[in-house]
DNA sequence: TTTACTGCAAATCCTTTGCAGTCTG
DNA sequence: CAGACTGCAAAGGATTTGCAGTAAA
């Protein structure tokens, strides 16, 4: 996917071709907060509201995709396969890794039993990497 | 669960039997605002904080969970059920019903795979349940 | 009597919106 | 050129917090 379709054909300035390179490059969940830090370094006086424009349009395109939520602000991550899946987010460290749906029959039959027609669903699970485990061990926070 | 357990212990008060009781009679998902009214139209002067500390409570014990969101807004339903479960919230009238977890071990190995050691996870389907899909075939909002 | 709970108002904090100016297509 | 995007600042809205007073235990 090309950042123009990333934009949903939307123009791509500057700016929107940095802030979506950023989060390409940050490899993990982030906020909208952490991805304007990021996009700060590397040019500043970028405004918040427009990354929050940016992330909201290549939300809107599949490029980004919610992850859950930390601390009351929503987490964003890359979202690069295209098939429907979920995530799997590292509460250490924001490292992010895919699932397939674990939705089957069986919870579709529950919900149409209950007279219900399923429209949208949202599955995050949180857990911790290898990594951020081995090195709280050390740190000895366990 | 009576409501001294159900508030973790703390004081009982005339405002948290209320809250309690009447997000028990609501028998559907609803925001804080939205049971704070309802609150309101059985004792006035009932504060906004007061409703979310007993929220906070009773979410807590376990005797009302998180059911997702609605307009920014987070979405809390009465959870009678014991066993771990998930919820199915109607976006039309809130109406909620209960659902199996659906990880399996498959989900939990594709997760182990990835060096993960899975320790939350949210999972929320919205529909619309059969009330509300007739009663909008109705209106003709189809 | 102790101290948790209450109501009110102020404070936070994330996110959105209004505007005038700039720049993409 | 038209109008979409930008930065700034103000607005909006949900939730939290501070405080003095009240009341559960």
């Amino acid at each position: 996917m090309g950042l123009t379709e990333a934009y949903r054909g939307g123009r791509v300035s500057p700016q929107r071709e940095l802030i979506a390179d950023t989060a390409d490059r940050l490899g993990r969940a982030f906020t909208v907060d952490e991805l304007c830090g990021a996009v700060r370094e590397k040019r500043e006086n970028v405004g918040v509201a427009t990354v929050y424009r940016a992330v909201g349009a290549l939300e809107g395109s599949g490029w980004l995709a919610r992850v859950g939520e930390r601390d009351g602000s929503v987490l964003y991550a890359r979202c690069v396969r295209d098939a429907h899946h979920h995530h799997l987010v590292c509460t250490g460290c924001g490292t992010v890794a895919y699932i397939e749906c674990p939705l089957d029959a069986g919870a579709l039959n529950t919900a149409a039993g209950h007279g219900f027609e399923v429209t949208r669903h949202e599955i995050v699970l949180y857990g911790t990497c290898a990594a951020c485990r081995s090195s709280s061990q050390m740190a000895g926070d366990d």
